[in-house]
RNA sequence: CGGGGCGUGGCGCAGUCUGGUAGCGCAUUCGCUUUGGGAGCGAAGGGUCGCAAGUUCGAAUCUUGCCGCCCCGACCA
């Protein structure tokens, strides 16, 4: 992409509405544009990053045998009154009505018709276990959002509904979401820490919340340092096997939000392990039971011909608000600092002087070559000045940097820029390019 | 939902207390000079001062009502 022909509209300075640094840095470089309090419209460079994560998100969800489709954000009233929720959930249900009075409603989550779907075409135990995802915009109607798109009115969530044929099945897939969800938070370049959740009045261990751990989190935070530093169980995980090892190797250390915290078990864990912090909730995995397919009639029959409820689980995560969260761990005080897996970009390539045609030709070509090793380049082909195109590039966090001036030029080199080590290494064109297809292709 | 704050060119702000022809910086456009970390000089364009009613000879400024947005707390992907 040439900059001159892009629309990307950075702010020099911060607007005053922001108070985070990842709402802050969203809107400084042209990602989001607020259209009223939690809504936002996606412009080209965060639309970009968006759909880097979302498709993250479902390779992890695919992999882990989720299976996708889509379900509509808007819902009829009706069915929520079959689980009793549509006078339960209050003010944060979004209720609209058509132009025949129908009641309908912007969807907060999908339980409901997700459990509409399966009961209408699954009968049998034989039908199980399946798990279902999709991706899709939610709409809760926030007392006070706040945070820019960490805490939206409107917001990107994948969420992911098990189908078992009982507790010790759910259990399993249970198990293959919470392992799915430690490889998807890894890619994301996030350390992501399975915490004790409430499970409301269902009980039992089977929920979690995924924590990243940043100064701007919301909740309050407890558990062992250990954890933090867990590697992911990494892509060639055997969904198929028994994966409740790798889950007990994490459950076993403590690790628990404000609400579930047991300050008596924290002070069980060595002094020095001891880690209390705030943090951001990426993700958020429970097991059910049968309190929507009781309720709805989700019967299927067993082995001795009854029918029975099956048990379900459901699994968020907030796409839009692991933008936000991505931001919050990797930045400086120029801007952001993509991890690859995400960047909008893979590489920027800065011309320092536009016009002068030893540096044209030079960046034409590369930017040709980079387009050819399918780096995905962001050529910065205006003709403002290099300190504004620098400015410019750390801002929007590009992982590197091709700068190409007159003065490296009369030697044949160019300089290659680390964004995250601030390094610049002089080097050939060529060589440039070559290594960073190397890099590109090690990390797919 | 309780408490606090803010709405003035695209962005950041001053002016409001004490009513009298709307200003600054950045950005934008044009010209010249510049050109390796957000350039300099000169010129130009752009604002129903959130909306409505009221007080007044006169309202960004005073009064009332409404709307919007932000922050702090209780709840949530």
């Amino acid at each position: 992409m040439r900059l001159s022909r892009y629309f990307l509209p950075v702010l020099k300075e911060t607007p005053s509405d922001a108070e985070i640094v990842s709402h802050q840095l969203m809107l400084r470089a042209g990602m989001i544009k607020q259209q009223a309090a939690g809504i936002y419209s996606w412009l080209p460079l965060g639309h970009r990053v968006l759909k880097k994560i979302e498709q993250i998100v479902r390779e992890e969800q695919d992999r882990a045998g989720a299976i996708e489709l889509l379900m509509p954000t808007i819902q009829s009233a009706d069915l929520w009154r079959e689980s009793g929720r549509y006078d339960d959930y209050g003010d944060e249900m979004l209720r609209i009505t058509d132009r025949h009075d129908r009641e309908l409603l912007f969807g907060p989550t999908n339980e409901e018709m997700i459990t509409e779907i399966f009961r209408s075409y699954c009968k049998s135990y034989k039908d199980l276990p399946k798990m279902l995802y999709h991706i899709q915009w939610k709409f809760r109607d926030e007392r006070r959002p706040r945070f820019g798109v960490m805490r939206g009115r409107e917001f990107l969530m994948k969420d992911t509904y098990s189908f078992d044929v009982d507790e010790e099945a759910a259990r399993r897939s249970y198990n293959r979401m919470f392992v799915a969800y430690l490889n998807t938070f890894s890619r994301l370049g996030l350390k992501a820490v399975p915490m004790k959740a409430d499970t409301g009045p269902i009980g039992g261990d089977l929920s979690h919340e995924f924590i990243v751990l940043a100064e701007t989190g919301e909740s309050e935070v407890f558990c062992h340092a250990d954890l933090v530093e867990m590697g992911a169980p990494g892509l060639d995980v055997d969904f198929d096997g028994d994966l409740q090892p790798l889950v007990d190797q994490r459950t076993a250390l403590y690790a628990a939000t404000e609400e579930m915290h047991q300050p008596d078990e924290f002070a069980a864990v060595p002094k020095d392990r001891q880690l209390s912090a705030r943090g951001i909730e990426v993700g958020h995995i429970f097991y059910f039971g049968t309190k929507y397919s009781e309720p709805m009639k989700a019967l299927v029959q067993h082995q001795d011909g009854q029918p029975r409820p099956v048990h379900m689980g459901s699994y968020g995560v907030g796409v839009s608000r692991l933008l936000g969260a991505i931001i919050e761990a990797h930045h400086d005080e120029k801007g952001c600092i993509w991890p690859e897996s995400v960047a909008p970009f893979g590489v920027g390539i800065i011309n320092m002087r536009v016009g002068d045609e030893a540096c044209d030709v030079a960046s034409e070509a590369a930017y040709a070559a980079l387009v050819e090793a399918g780096l995905d380049p962001l050529y910065d082909d205006t003709d403002n000045r290099a300190g504004a195109k620098f400015a410019t590039a750390d801002l929007i966090g590009l992982p590197y940097q091709i700068v190409i001036g007159p003065r490296g030029l009369k030697e044949g080199k160019i300089e290659l820029k680390v964004r995250r080590t601030g390094e610049t290494h002089e080097m050939s064109p060529e060589d440039a390019v070559s290594r960073l297809a190397e890099r590109a292709f090690a990390d797919d």
